[in-house]
RNA sequence: GUGACCGUAGCUCAGCGGUUAGAGCACCAGGUUGUGGCCCUGGGGGUCGGGGGUUCGAAUCCCCUCGGUCACCCCA
């Protein structure tokens, strides 16, 4: 156990980033574009802890997947409670969802940071941030419809065209036992041509084999039966609405009978969104499913539900290769500069700010040049100046920074009208 | 968890056994006693990621370690 670095300097942990301004800016776009869309369709913010009893993880998402066995960041607190951050948000939205029992149907939207255990590459963090919704409450594929449909708007309406959705179904308690069962068998006989990983868990989660990315595991697999070709008839029923109701809307999603994903939760619908300008293999920028049994697995009553989770990193790389979301020009409308001390500029940002104009203003004195060139890299439309003259004469001069025009001195209190009617 | 490549100024990089480690950009000041962008001049900035070793001498070679990037696995 490693207990402190020795270098001196300290930086971020591995694969965790600071986003600073002005990239934020594009953070900020993403986060309102996806809380208009979805508060739009009845979608209400769910704001829940970062730590979880480390049994939401385990019996939410399951004891199998990859991200419980190896990934998560867990730990004790001085009570001896032991304790995980969550590795993605749905398990604690379903918590609280069975702590406080609000009425169903129950919507709810959300903004984390997820952590997980694993080497950083392109497009993957050990922190990452997630927008997701979850809908609890309805076995109505018109649920799975809603919300699938939100997430492919959601990439439309940040410009992002290049996605592709892939869909399949995982069945439910009543097919896909008996599915596994025959999953089961077959693999048994060929265990030795699987990969290392799944060679001996063909007992335990055979479904997660049909995932495997290795070559032994595809070949392995290839001729096996699909799990959409022995769906009961309700599972079946509920398929080919969600594929029609995707299609009337205008979402081309194609079925992908390998499309297993890593949490166990899931049942009936699944669906991923993938980038197809993102080189890396990391190109998943969403994705989710039903889960039927999961609001009974951490305790509540038998309550169905779906959702997706959105990864905010990968959005914006995917965004970056499509050249959409460019950041903005400015964030200021008036620099005001002070050179008779600083007092004038104290008064006049505050008066302009308070009438909802965006003004800045340098510290420390700096020489009018100097002030001038802060003024010009900030962006600003106009500089405001307050020079010895101007403060004798109780006036400041306006002058337009992106244009060549003649500036003018005004009385200092007509300023702020002044700039209204200049800003529009 | 496994593997490959890479760590020199705030950023991008040059230097690859031999004085006091450089460039471009960025930053600061001056040229212009009250006017930014362009230009010119000057300036501040470096434990050459860290530790150990080889050597008369190490940014340079070797080992370890930490960090970064990419890939596998899995996922957002």
């Amino acid at each position: 156990m490693k207990t402190e670095t020795t270098t001196t300097n300290l930086v971020a942990p591995v694969g965790m980033h600071d986003v600073l301004y002005p990239h934020s800016v594009r953070w900020e776009q993403v986060i309102a574009t996806f809380a208009n869309l979805v508060e739009r369709a009845g979608f209400g913010l769910v704001i829940s802890p970062l730590l979880e009893d480390i049994a939401v993880f385990n019996r939410g998402i399951g004891s199998e997947s990859d991200v419980v066995r190896k990934e998560m960041y867990e730990l004790s607190d001085r009570g001896g409670r032991h304790l995980a951050l969550r590795p993605e948000g749905t398990a604690s939205i379903v918590r609280a969802f069975v702590q406080h029992r609000p009425n169903i149907v129950w919507k709810a939207w959300y903004l984390t940071p997820a952590f997980r255990y694993e080497r950083p590459q392109a497009g993957r963090y050990r922190q990452h941030h997630q927008l997701g919704v979850e809908l609890l409450g309805t076995h109505d594929p018109e649920a799975d419809i809603e919300i699938i449909s939100l997430a492919g708007s959601f990439y439309r309406s940040l410009g992002i065209k290049k996605v592709k959705l892939s869909i399949n179904s995982m069945g439910d308690s009543q097919c896909r036992p008996s599915y596994i069962e025959l999953l089961k068998n077959l693999l048994s006989e060929r265990k030795e041509q699987l990969c290392k990983e799944h060679e001996h868990r063909v007992e335990l989660n055979p479904l997660r084999i049909l995932d495997c990315k290795r070559e032994e595991c595809i070949q392995a697999t290839a001729d096996l039966p699909h799990l959409i070709d022995h769906l009961c008839s309700d599972c079946a029923s509920h398929f080919a609405t969600v594929q029609e109701g995707l299609a009337d809307l205008g979402f081309e999603a194609e079925v992908n009978h390998r499309l297993v994903r890593g949490l166990d939760y899931y049942t009936r619908t699944t669906f991923e969104f993938s980038a197809l300008m993102l080189q890396s293999a990391q190109n998943a920028i969403g994705g989710g499913g039903r889960y039927d049994g999961l609001v009974e697995a951490l305790g509540g009553p038998p309550t169905p539900g779906i959702g997706f989770g959105i990864g905010i990193e990968r959005l914006l790389l995917a965004a970056d290769e499509e050249g959409v979301l460019p950041l903005p020009e400015s964030s200021t409308d008036v620099f005001v500069i002070d050179i008779v001390g600083g007092h004038r500029a104290r008064t006049l940002v505050h008066e302009l700010r308070t009438h909802g104009i965006r003004a800045i203003r340098s510290f420390d004195n700096r020489s009018l040049k100097a002030q001038l060139k802060l003024a010009n890299r900030s962006g600003a439309r106009f500089a405001l100046i307050v020079g010895p003259d101007e403060d004798r004469a109780e006036a400041v001069t306006i002058k337009a920074l992106r244009e060549d025009e003649s500036q003018v001195s005004i009385k200092a209190s007509l300023v702020t009208d002044y700039m209204k009617g200049l800003l529009g």
